[in-house]
DNA sequence: ATTTCGTGCGCAAACGTTTGTCCACCAAGT
DNA sequence: ACTTGGTGGACAAACGTTTGCGCACGAAAT
């Protein structure tokens, strides 16, 4: 139904590649001014639109972006991708959102999809540590950029230092006064758990504590560390305090603290990691570690575009790696002053 | 890089067209048992996806669908999208999300982009009353489904009854004893919010109260309603309980209320709409209509798709509008018994 | 020994762009 | 009068599919 390059040529008298030309401003065009203002003339009244299937095959490139998230329905997730289309969509580009469920067949398959559209680059917020998937992009020579998460350190990446994030929360912890501070632990296979715990443990050993496995619990990412909180209470050794390797993980503590009949912060205090939305709204509000997602997703498409480009001209580096400095927003959760 | 239809058909020695037919179970193909059998072989071989841009460009569609949400940042939008998203993706679609913040000319550049990109069909969680893009949409006979907010009765809708669901919950206060009841207003042009207020109003009426404009007050959808709040509490007749448009003008209401020093329940109960995850987690819980979110998002997805497929087909008519019953979710914001 | 028929596939056009090349025309220089 | 050179475009191929149609071949029927 929208018009095409053939019928703007006919309706103004040229051959269609004329019109491509004027379309696309090419410098190489040689045309008569009169020529040029009635071709624009015609463009503007029709709201002429390129084809993008058409454009797409021939240019091979689609000016859409694909974004792999474990789950949209994490605010912090939904904050990267918001950051990602905002400077896509002033770049002309439009964004593919795929949640992975932190499934590999599905992430594989997704893939496969993104790649036979031509998608002309990728942020994944989803890495494991030696993804599958990066490898498989890398091997594909498809662009991408992690963002929260690496793989290893091979890739263009936006994130923040994790390790000191989770230092910062725990020598809080030690500042006011706490020596049995425990740790939710996040998956092995994940960047982000791997330094937030080796961060938590770096803080315990400057302080002259030595890190006790029996205050270490792993948890699922998701599935809210309640049942773990609960394991770490019962323990014979019941700690002061908790850092949680994320936010919502630190809800799961909440509600065992609460099934306990524990007071926060009194009876034990909790740290989060993100600062999403409920952060704030919790009670007593959540102390934790602010990270600015949506910017993030900003700089991560950005990184991107310009590795596009970079890869079409030949050489030109850009920066691989942004790492953002974490930092501590203190609330009720730890600190009675601040309830 | 990915091979070729044409590639395939030099390495099997048939014609290219003969590689398609096989690839798409062509049921008029006829073809030796033999060569069927190598070309497959080959397929499996090599792995072939066919090129989604030339694909597109020859069948006019691309197998991507569009949603249209005002923000993923709410947890509400967040929630329908994935539900597109795993409905899409069973029938091999995959989904191009885009945030309009409500501006009807980011609205309008995202929807052209879209259709120059060939999408099959959008999901519009952006609807306004009389929506102009809708009506584009309309026009320009591009498959749609409206979801949670409609334009008018035109479109293809999947939504809860608004209407009965803020009467539900204006019953709830009236049946705890509220005479004073106010309602924290969404705006005049989104169904959502007029009919919201039509059901607080006639749940009043019901009761042998005559709505009082007084309490009464409109606030944007974000921006949590908190000073619209200030403005009904600090009025001569301070109501007893607020009905919300949504969750997150009720957080506005719980913020005005710790701000007066006003206690929830007691002071002031207060409902929300939607049951985002947030509303389980306030201090008083949240007591709110569920709307089954994610359940909407398939649901748009599914009666896309089976509109297109009758699109195609001709005749074949499938049903317009799916209005699923709101369920009233009684917390502690209201009912001291639960807190 | 020719026609008929079914089988197994090939041919080519088309979808809407982009882009390298080439051509016709006109004016100016020799 | 003939070459040059610049101007203003046209031509056609190519990107990777899909699909209507046609054709050659062998076997069966007449």
């Amino acid at each position: 139904m929208p018009i095409t390059l053939k019928e703007l040529a006919a309706q103004s008298g040229v051959h269609p590649s004329t019109v491509s030309r004027i379309v696309n401003d090419d410098p190489g065009l040689r045309v008569s001014p009169e020529t040029r203002a009635r071709v624009k003339r015609l463009l503007k009244k029709t709201g002429y639109r390129p084809d993008g299937m058409a454009r797409g095959l021939k240019l091979r490139q689609s000016f859409v972006l694909g974004v792999l998230v474990p789950d949209v329905l994490n605010p912090l997730f939904a904050a990267i991708f918001r950051g990602v289309e905002d400077a896509a969509l002033q770049k002309g580009y439009t964004v593919i959102l795929s949640s992975t469920d932190g499934n590999q067949d599905r992430e594989r398959e997704i893939l496969l999809a993104l790649q036979s559209r031509m998608i002309d680059g990728v942020v994944v917020a989803s890495a494991s540590l030696r993804d599958a998937s990066v490898r498989w992009l890398r091997e594909h020579d498809i662009p991408h950029v992690l963002v929260n998460r690496y793989s290893d350190q091979k890739d263009y990446f936006v994130g923040t230092d994790d390790k000191l994030g989770a230092r910062l929360a725990t020598e809080h912890l030690l500042a006011l006064g706490h020596r049995r501070i425990a740790h939710l632990a996040g998956p092995r296979n994940i960047s982000t758990s791997v330094n937030r715990r080796r961060g938590y443990e770096e803080a315990l050993k400057a302080a002259g504590i030595e890190p006790d496995a029996a205050l270490i619990v792993e948890t699922g990412f998701v599935g809210a560390g309640v049942t773990a909180t609960h394991r770490l209470l019962e323990g014979r050794k019941r700690p002061t305090a908790v850092v949680a390797v994320n936010d919502v993980a630190a809800v799961g503590a909440y509600d065992a603290a609460e099934q306990l009949g524990l007071r926060i912060p009194h009876d034990l205090a909790i740290t989060g990691y993100n600062d999403i939305p409920l952060a704030a709204r919790l009670r007593p509000a959540l102390t934790t570690i602010h990270v600015p997602a949506q910017e993030f997703g900003r700089a991560a498409a950005r990184m991107l575009l310009e590795q596009m480009v970079a890869g079409r001209d030949g050489a030109k580096r850009v920066n691989k790696r942004i790492v953002l400095p974490p930092e501590l927003i203190v609330r009720g959760s730890t600190d009675p002053k601040r309830l």
